[in-house]
DNA sequence: CCTACTTGCTTCGAGTTCGAAGCATGCTAC
DNA sequence: GTAGCATGCTTCGAACTCGAAGCAAGTAGG
């Protein structure tokens, strides 16, 4: 039986901290990206992956990987993003099932657009008060946390409702 | 990530760290809280404020200044609560503009019932790998971070839009 | 008490999200 | 080969989100 005790007081504090710096710094990067680029934040994180990537091409299950998000609604956003000519897709040559998202000029121009006022957000709300050493030790410490989510079983077999086991899905997500 | 502008590697990492982090408790918490309560995260958050509140009573302005969310949203949420029976709705006596938001014995009954996986799950995902030092590590420089994202201005001065200029709202806090 | 403004909440429409179901294509083993 | 399963993506419906517009109830000033 896991412990299911409440938390002490500092650790309460510690992941509300946490959850309270995730939450503004990702509302205030909305914002910019919505200002300085029309952009989402589902749309950014696509175009900087495919940015990333050797020939500004992925398929749209390695997109999938490195992002958080359901299948179906990365499906929508490249839809999006295709209508705004920031990127086009077609079916690989190798396998027809595949559908290759591929960076336009235009797609690779809003990044640019985009980037300078990203930074200075960050910048300006996360990195400020951040001298060297806080920085190292918020890697090692939340590379760790990260390191233990990714090894950690997934909440195990719940008994409850459904009478037959249906399979299980993996649970799915994320990597990058 | 392609940039411009810089931001050292090991800044990006930092913040790098902090998203994906941030974006994978948020997930597990989600999933858990629907699993055990059949409860969306906003739920829980006003279920949560209204049990700290005096008599678990609060006015939907009030409720809004904890949570970090569009006003309609809450209104929206309110209702699905109050048809789930967790909550009642009622205008103030002293301002009938005012709703007050009540959370009843069903609704305090359901936030017990997840709480201890809410908790389980915490820890199993973020505080496992921690010990004390980091605890408090995490709690200082988030806690400055906090302060700094408080206190920055909005990104400023977007000019003007149409007809005089819309007073600038306060811009999110948080608090619980 | 009128007019004009403010405050508190809800309604509305558009856009976005998810998971389940659908549909091809590809693969493997008999 | 070819049946049966796996893989890759899209479509679908339902739910949720936001901001703008709407509507009462309260507050001031004359």
């Amino acid at each position: 039986m896991t412990d299911t005790t409440p938390l002490d007081p500092r650790q309460l504090t510690a992941y509300l901290a946490l959850k309270d710096v995730a939450a503004l710094l990702e509302h205030a990067v909305e914002q910019q990206l919505k200002e300085d680029g029309g952009l989402t934040t589902p749309q950014f994180q696509i175009l900087a992956t495919l940015a990333d990537a050797p020939d500004g091409r992925r398929r749209m299950t390695d997109l999938a990987d490195g992002l958080v998000y359901s299948r179906s609604g990365l499906t929508y956003q490249a839809a999006q993003l295709e209508k705004a000519k920031l990127v086009t897709r077609a079916s690989a040559e190798d396998d027809e099932r595949s559908v290759i998202v591929t960076l336009t000029d235009a797609g690779r121009a809003v990044l640019f657009k985009v980037m300078p006022g990203h930074i200075e957000v960050v910048r300006r709300l996360f990195l400020t008060p951040l001298g060297d050493a806080d920085i190292a030790a918020i890697t090692d410490i939340l590379g760790r946390v990260r390191a233990q989510m990714r090894s950690a079983p997934p909440r195990s077999a719940k008994p409850r409702r459904t009478t037959g086991s249906p399979p299980q899905r993996g649970e799915r997500n994320n990597g990058r």
